[in-house]
DNA sequence: AAGTGGTCTAGACCACGAT
DNA sequence: TCGTGGTCTAGACCACTTC
């Protein structure tokens, strides 16, 4: 139970992995208290920076959170948000659903978006690239961010052609019943495919505080693009939470 | 360029906010050596401690590397593996390329595998449920190591129903040209569709060690199911290293 | 030998939560 | 008020790399 001087893991190292085992073991369930830096350093005999040292390691593992005065937690299952290619059904629109309306609602799950920003912007390279239009060009970038009960999941930026958006809700806050795929359909561009890019990093101080991220959680960066008949209609960059979110992708061998 | 008390930011937050503008700046580059602890400790007159915490803050975030004995340095970007759903491709498995395979000789990269484990064991739940079998029931795993040149870039453990893989080359070490889907086909097991899944998070110590991740650096861990006429044909587990992947899918528009 | 990061000791003060 | 974690000071020793 206390250091062993002989094992060629450092202190701090050997704390974290009893404290670990203890997680995965199950004898520390979600939601319990793991023992206090005081505690640590009376079971241990270690200093007190190397106990925390031990309890950062967990941290950084995505295992525990600290909660200021109070005390470090097993981290809780938040609920799994899956996240599908079922979402651009056309039914659901028909519905008066956006895409991530349907999804949340399919789990029973309330919802809520904040608009952040409706512009006319640069448009990024990659935007510029993806959209087909000169780089540098103007476009319109509709910038919001998603709720799952009142808390943040998901930010989104869509970017859009001038006059794709032309006279249209999706210019306004309120983009209507079915969103702003529906508001594209009654102009007559249809959706006909999507294609969707997956990365995977640590997030950025910015996405830590507007998703209210838990240090140790690391986010996917989903980048996808909407085609119409005649072309690109949306491009969009959406960065989400990756201890509350699944990617679901079902598909046909191809030849 | 020294600390500022009455900053509400903590002393090692404002080097570590200073730090990662010079690196987003592209005033220390990819492959540069960060100032060393000893100059942070000059220029911004704290304790050294404070300094390494700044650093510390920008390992977590992923941004930089530390390395032994020589410095600390703004990471590179790995070259990127995109895995796609034309991995699964009928056409390139008669060329005698795996999936895998055939993906990462698309992108002009050289390729390797070691087969870890090949073994029966009882199926785990998730495992037994998407295979269509009892829970506990006995299956094949095959484990292997996936490497680009000679860094470990995904582990997967693929597992199959007894009967499936009976009296094929997918129980031994080499499955041969076109990989294990090319001998299910020759048994007449044709894959018709895959559902596949993705969930984000940190990795543990093991996958540190197998994948050798650098600390900052998540993962993905993908469960695939590939399903033929008559039911599901193998169920994989793979975990890849995030910061070397992305995840492409393209698909139609639902109805 | 000199420089680097990794870890540790042994304290200190602060902000915050619970009582 | 007391216990908690968050941050800091001011050193120390070690393992490793480079010269």
């Amino acid at each position: 139970m206390a250091i062993d001087p002989t094992d060629p893991r450092s202190p701090s190292r050997q704390i974290a992995d009893e404290l670990r085992e203890e997680i995965t073991s199950g004898r520390l369930a979600p939601g319990d208290a793991l023992p206090s830096e005081k505690m640590l350093v009376g079971r241990f005999g270690t200093a007190p920076a190397t106990a925390r040292q031990a309890v950062r390691l967990l941290k950084e593992e995505g295992l525990v959170v600290a909660e200021r005065g109070k005390g470090v937690y097993v981290k809780r299952q938040p609920p799994t948000i899956r996240l599908g290619s079922h979402r651009f059904s056309r039914q659901t629109r028909a519905e008066g659903k956006s895409a991530f309306e349907a999804e949340i609602e399919r789990q029973g799950l309330e919802w809520g978006q904040e608009v952040l920003e409706l512009a006319e912007v640069p448009a990024p390279e990659w935007v510029a690239e993806w959209l087909g239009v000169d780089a540098g060009a103007t476009v319109f970038v509709r910038r919001r961010r998603n709720l799952v009960g009142d808390t943040p999941t998901q930010l989104a930026d869509s970017y859009y052609r001038l006059d794709t958006v032309e006279d249209t809700a999706i210019r306004t806050p309120d983009t209507g019943p079915g969103g702003s795929y529906a508001r594209l359909e009654e102009k007559g561009l249809t959706l006909e495919r999507f294609r969707e890019e997956i990365r995977i990093r640590m997030p950025t101080p910015t996405e830590v505080q507007g998703l209210r991220l838990t240090p140790g959680t690391p986010v996917a960066e989903l980048r996808r693009i909407a085609f119409g008949a005649s072309g690109p209609l949306e491009v969009l960059e959406s960065v989400v939470s990756g201890d509350s979110h699944v990617f679901c992708y079902e598909f046909a061998a191809p030849e």
